[in-house]
DNA sequence: CAGCAACCATACCGCACCGTATGCTATTCC
DNA sequence: GGAATAGCATACGGTGCGGTATGGTTGCTG
């Protein structure tokens, strides 16, 4: 019925804009979410955008429902361990949120923070986010034999301490700032 | 000699400029830093602008300079710890940063984070203002009794904390929120 | 009172952008 | 093979902004 198979490879659909903003976005922040500037991105023209989306907030919906989408599978994929692994899943998490071949999704995760810090409809994208993060990690030292409450404290200084520390420019404090770094992670997962 | 008391209020001077600069950056981030947006502000137009300034990088620069000199001002205003209450002054530090009725002061720092992100001269700035942040803490950490390590280990934590709790929407994830906090403070600070 | 300087308004140019309307082209379907 | 449709280009109006040039107003100074 349909030749799924061959793509031809001058046409953009609406999934290729999606991704090429949120590339944008995290270039650029909230400006290179611009309509022609975008268009230059794909060397065509305005008039693709138009067909494609109804106005510029439609593109908005759209990258923030594909941002949460991704994030929640990643999130998932990173919340299955191993009984008696829980420890360092959770090491996992933060040395992959703080890592540099990481910096494309740390400054997608930026650029949307900054995005919600003005604007409602992002707000809520992250705070669903958040929560569905928090809540993920909470269960983690929970099976970990953590109390609730403690496990609900650590999982918040987690996820904090890894967006602030993306925040940070520390790069001169000391050479021996990636001992630090793992000293940290102990001190957030045990002790 | 000079009338230095009578302020004439409707004129403007540099320094103001320069502080309405900054709120609108806070408000709207680097989009509210717009020389017509900003005359808006002061009911003026930006022929005003233009006198006090050379161009945008010009106020740009000044606020940069305004902000960090303020920043270093209140960290040095904060470091300062009678023998044996540092601890305290750490605990200080954190609360002032999570702190609700200091809002004004948390969209400044984000803002002007978000702009390092992209922008050399803002990035060296804040460079500036965290390592004089991460060494007066370093400092209270050591007059505790702490190793130099550990000393710094924990300045990175408590800084990369209280800025990405700022960042974070988890104000719906439970209603015990700030014992929560409590407890990660006295994690951060102690044990 | 003349004149100068600080301070601001007005008018203008050039540019980038959003959104719409419409024209062009290649593919698909009958 | 003619017609419909998907996908994009082109052209246009309207708006907002950075920067300059220049004119007007106020207050001080000699």
């Amino acid at each position: 019925m349909k030749p799924e198979k061959s793509k031809p490879r001058t046409q953009l659909d609406r999934n290729e804009w999606i991704v090429g903003a949120i590339e944008a976005l995290a270039d650029e922040g909230m400006a290179g979410m611009r309509v022609e500037a975008l268009a230059k991105r794909f060397s065509v023209t305005k008039g693709s955008f138009y067909w494609h989306f109804k106005d510029r907030q439609d593109l908005f919906s759209a990258v923030l429902q594909t941002w949460k989408e991704g994030r929640i599978r990643d999130i998932d994929k990173q919340s299955t361990a191993a009984a008696g692994n829980e420890g360092d899943q959770l090491l996992r998490i933060i040395e992959v949120y703080s890592s540099n071949r990481n910096r494309k999704g740390i400054s997608i995760e930026l650029a949307v923070r900054d995005w919600a810090r003005r604007d409602a409809q992002a707000g809520a994208i992250v705070e669903e986010v958040d929560t569905y993060r928090l809540e993920s990690a909470r269960k983690l030292f929970v099976a970990k034999g953590l109390s609730d409450d403690e496990a609900k404290s650590r999982s918040l200084l987690l996820y904090a301490y890894v967006f602030g520390q993306s925040l940070m420019a520390y790069d001169r404090y000391d050479p021996k700032i990636i001992d630090f770094k793992r000293w940290i992670a102990g001190h957030i997962v045990v002790s």
